[in-house]
RNA sequence: GCGCUUGUGGCGAAAUGGUAGACGCGCCAGACUUAGGAUCUGGUGUCUCGCGACGUAGGGGUUCGAGUCCCCUCAAGCGCACCA
């Protein structure tokens, strides 16, 4: 019989759909194990070859883990909101709700023919209102919860209002935007807004005035993590920074616990490191300096506090609001002038040229450790952002005040023994200090920082600057909160109505407060938001519903915000969805969250590692802190697939002619490469009819071929796009080869986390493998199945569980390119060895089942079971049918291998070291020589190291 | 500049410190065929007629033995980057 793929894909499709064979429950006494794919955007063009490659991983390490007795988890959904969704949408002239709804059908389509053993009953849209409800209930939550540091919690602002009353801000140590400091009378005696205000300062979620990345030509406000080098992410849109208020989420408060996490976790090394970097923690102390001649005085950050000797001027940032402030009445035009210098370059010239720019304020501070003056400058490498907005500068220590230094002239003094600094500074925190202070400087309390390393100067002057109150060690970051708001339509809109102008909480009962319809939903250049078209977006507080607009001046009903929620936030907390993804009631149960606990494999692409992974990350361990989700982090073991780039095919015009000459023959012509549609070429080789009738303009053209007759195609690798022609649809490799072959493919390729490019050139030795297993059951030409009830022989048995070894660990490894190899060298061995057994072939099946679903439910049914084959046990590993009888081993002299010789399996080194010694080739090296020394390892090798005899 | 990762045939790639290149593609030869871009069998790192020698980016080291471990150099990719 033959191996008919599309009969027996469509059939076991359907009948597993209408079995319900992937679906699952959270009620089993069987160990969980819960996989999880990242959730596609749907966008309009469809699955490429490329999409599915992390899904067919995962999708055999759930069955694999299935067939081990796990009850696994394995869901899928779409990440339908945010601004791709919409591009899409806007250019195509629809209704994004249209769009998504059409590209959700078409992916869903495309996915079910790769047969994946998803549980679609739990299936998730972000954009659907029963979803997004629970986005909406955990801002709410974010908005009423404030971040304690000292227990490094979020709690519940009720209880922060509670401190006040009681002693104000004192004693009070939480995550907020400025440092307050008021009594508890002072609170009493606020009125509503003042207090809306303070509170506002500490929330999780909270309305802030900051500079935010704005993008006119998307029309909205982006996180850090969709700009790069100046430009949006989508798009590439140019940004610039604009002071806005919008929602932001106190990511920053949780940097700590971020950080910590990492630890704890299976991820790669490159991507634990990329968001400690995003993070960016750096411990170092704040010290205050006072202004000259003044009682003003302000704050700096280093973390090289033991070079307070050496600093020779304070640098501000442009934007700081002490530059005003110390800027004396000579200065003034200079300082203005530069300030206004600075405002007028981009974002994205201060990054890519560093100019040594800056000018002076007039004034001085005093350094709090010997009194001398301190000239206080202005210049744009000092951010605004980070730290306090204010350096002391130490040319000798910092090539940036070096650069500084040298280029006005400035003082550099060396502080490190030996350091020389009269080409460039001397940077690292290594040596010993001197110089600190210079003989004959006076300081306060007789600090010396003289002879001690640098590490024990800096904490010395940590330990001083604490005792004497003349600052604190502080730990900065790097992570700034999320801009939580975007000026679009296709957003989760905000539980939020202004009462009297103040952001009020939607009750949580009347959630979700759904994405009303517009007249006009694109985005505007200028940020008026599209919701602000709708007819129907005010809230009546009384009938708690929303109503008509023109209302508003009723007193009890008020506008509801405008704003909507970013992409990342329904993509933030899906994984507990999931778990228990119809309960009204909660985002998740208790009993189902409890089972599941967490996601114990994660597998999606590197590219969300500052994104994605930190938000939900974040959103999680605030979670985790209500007491919602039971485990911290959200996923235990993350694997990152590469990316699948195009490989695109060439043709080769005559300039100015309709001929096109094959790539061999090239050389010879003047020609034009031209891109050709890939799926007219196998093998490189261009299906010339096909090409003719590619194009109308190619209908006519004529063709200088190779000697053999072909016509041979260039070829290059490339990012797989449409413009290029190499966009390969995984439906037609589906039509062509079938499911299973394509998966087989897939994985064969080459290591699951390497990028690497479709070459569709090998699929036909993975077809072929296929064919070949199929023949093992089957009678050739015959409806018979040529299975019989023989006993395995020794090589059969043999044979099947060096498999079983090998693709076991395969799996747990994540390693399939190496196991699809072991299947096609052990069908091999049992076809020359006619195995027919059906004790070894059952087996052969099992072992496949992860990878070929299809072929293997098909084989084993015929095989005679009536239950599916993903609940048959793995086949349990036998090591005694992997021993070997004996063992061939090289004998080596003097590290060359001169002969080999077989010994029996159980032979200790000792013996085997005897039998080789006494081995009549042995006789020819040791003639005349010395054996200095004998090794013999099990399995290995003999070696002898001789040397001639005196 | 700092951090992470990777360098192996014509190509994709394998190798618990132990015969480098499994397996697949491609290529070559043969078989069966009216035919082959079907199927099957065999061959295929480089140099050499052969014996054999040389081969894992380059250089050093550890080891009886290194693609693998350590140090340096070079190249490529990714991340961060005027972050004090």
């Amino acid at each position: 019989m033959e191996y008919n793929f599309r009969d027996i894909e469509a059939r076991w499709r359907k009948q597993w759909a209408d079995e319900g064979t992937y679906r699952v429950s959270e009620c089993s006494s069987k160990p969980k194990f819960y996989v999880l794919n990242m959730f596609p955007y749907p966008s309009g063009a469809g699955l490429h070859v490329g999409h599915p490659l992390g899904y067919i991983a995962s999708d055999i390490y759930a069955r694999y883990k299935r067939l081990k007795g796990f009850n696994v988890l394995d869901p899928m959904g779409y990440d339908a909101y945010g601004l791709p969704a919409e591009q899409y949408a806007i250019q195509t002239g629809q209704h994004p709700e249209k769009t998504t709804t059409q590209n959700i059908a078409r992916y869903r389509e495309q996915l079910d023919k790769i047969g994946f053993c998803f549980d679609w009953s739990r299936e998730v849209r972000t954009c659907d209102p029963a979803y997004y409800k629970w986005t909406q209930w955990a801002f709410q939550k974010m908005f009423n919860s404030f971040f304690c540091n000292r227990c490094q919690q979020a709690q519940p602002i009720e209880q922060l209002v509670e401190h006040f009353c009681e002693k104000g801000t004192e004693g009070l140590d939480a995550a907020c935007g400025e440092e307050l400091c008021f009594t508890a009378e002072e609170w009493k005696a606020m009125d509503e807004q003042q207090q809306y205000d303070v509170l506002m300062n500490y929330r999780i979620a909270y309305l802030g005035e900051t500079m935010v990345n704005w993008c006119a030509e998307l029309g909205t406000v982006l996180a850090n993590d969709e700009v790069v080098e100046g430009v949006s992410v989508r798009g590439g849109y140019p940004v610039e920074q604009k002071k806005m208020r919008q929602w932001c989420l106190r990511v920053s408060a949780y940097c700590q616990r971020l950080l910590d996490g990492l630890d704890t976790l299976q991820w790669t090394d490159s991507i634990k490191e990329t968001q400690r970097n995003w993070i960016g923690r750096s411990e170092g102390t704040e010290m205050k300096f006072r202004l000259k001649d003044s009682d003003e005085t302000f704050t700096i950050f280093t973390t090289r506090a033991d070079t307070i000797f050496g600093v020779t001027f304070m640098v501000l940032a442009p934007e700081s609001e002490l530059v005003k402030k110390f800027t004396t009445k000579e200065q003034r035009e200079a300082v203005e002038e530069y300030v206004r210098y600075v405002k007028g370059r981009t974002e994205r010239e201060r990054m890519i040229d560093h100019k040594v720019t800056g000018v002076f304020t007039g004034s001085y501070a005093v350094n709090p450790f010997t009194g001398a003056d301190v000239p206080i400058w202005v210049s744009e490498y000092v951010l605004a952002g980070y730290g306090t907005g204010a350096i002391m500068a130490v040319p000798a220590h910092d090539s940036r005040d070096y650069a500084f230094a040298r280029h006005f002239n400035l003082p550099i003094i060396p502080l490190i023994e030996g350091a020389d600094v009269s080409e460039q500074s001397f940077d690292a925190k290594e040596g010993i200090v001197g110089n600190s202070p210079a003989e004959g400087v006076e300081t306060l309390a007789g600090f010396s920082l003289n002879g001690l390393t640098v590490k024990e100067a800096i904490a010395r002057t940590k330990a001083f600057v604490t005792e004497q109150g003349l600052g604190r060690v502080k730990v900065n970051y790097r992570l700034r909160d999320a801009i939580f708001s975007r000026q679009r339509y296709w957003g989760e809109p905000f539980p939020v109505y202004y009462k009297n102008g103040r952001a009020t909480m939607i009750p949580e009962e009347c959630l979700p407060l759904e994405l009303p319809q517009v007249a006009d939903f694109k985005p505007t250049a200028t940020g008026e938001p599209p919701l602000g078209n709708a007819q129907l977006w005010a809230w009546d507080e009384e009938k708690r519903e929303v109503v008509d607009k023109a209302l508003i001046d009723n007193c009890r009903v008020f506008p509801i915000e405008l704003y909507t929620m970013p992409g990342f936030a329904g993509s933030s907390a899906y994984f507990l969805r999931y778990m228990d993804p119809h309960n009204s009631e909660a985002l998740v149960g208790k009993t189902a969250n409890e089972y599941w606990k967490n996601v114990d494999l994660y597998v999606g692409g590197s590219e969300h590692a500052t994104g994605h992974l930190i938000y939900s990350r974040f959103w999680n361990k605030f979670l985790y802190d209500l007491g919602v989700a039971c485990m911290e982090e959200p996923f235990q073991k993350l694997v990152n697939q590469g990316m699948i780039q195009g490989r695109s095919n060439f043709v080769y015009r005559v300039k100015e002619s309709n001929t096109f000459v094959t790539l061999g023959k090239s050389g010879d012509y003047d020609v034009t490469p031209i891109h050709v549609d890939v799926n007219i070429v196998k093998n490189d080789v261009l299906d010339v009819e096909a090409f003719k009738q590619w194009r109308p303009e190619y209908a006519t053209a004529e063709f200088i071929l190779e000697d053999d007759g072909r016509y041979v195609c260039g070829w290059a690798v490339e990012k797989m796009s449409k413009s290029m022609y190499n966009v390969v649809n995984p439906d037609v490799i589906v039509e062509k080869y079938g499911a299973d072959t394509l998966r087989l493919y897939e994985m064969f390729l080459g290591p699951v986390e390497q990028s690497k490019p479709w070459d569709t050139n090998g699929i036909d030795g993975c077809f072929r493998f296929l064919k070949k297993a199929w023949g093992l059951f089957w009678v050739k030409d015959a409806d018979t199945l040529s299975v019989n009830d023989d006993e395995p022989t020794r090589d059969n048995l043999k044979t099947l569980h060096r498999l079983i070894k090998k693709v076991g660990e395969d799996i747990e490894a994540f390693s399939y390119n190496t196991s699809i190899p072991a299947f096609m060298v052990a069908v091999g061995e049992l076809q020359q060895q006619k195995c027919h057994s059906r004790k070894v072939l059952e087996q052969l099946v099992v072992l496949m089942a992860p990878f070929t679903p299809h072929f293997s439910e098909e084989l084993w049914r015929a095989l005679g079971h009536d239950t599916t084959v993903c609940d048959a046990p793995w086949p349990e590993l036998c090591e005694e049918y992997l021993k070997e009888d004996s063992v061939m081993l090289g004998v080596q002299f003097n590290g060359k291998v001169r002969f080999s010789m077989e010994f029996p399996a159980e032979a200790t080194p000792e013996q085997m070291r005897e039998m080789a010694e006494a081995a009549p080739e042995a006789a020819k090296y040791l003639e005349g020589m010395q054996v200095v020394k004998v090794v013999a390892v099990p399995k290995r090798i003999v070696n002898f190291v001789v040397k001639p005899a005196k």
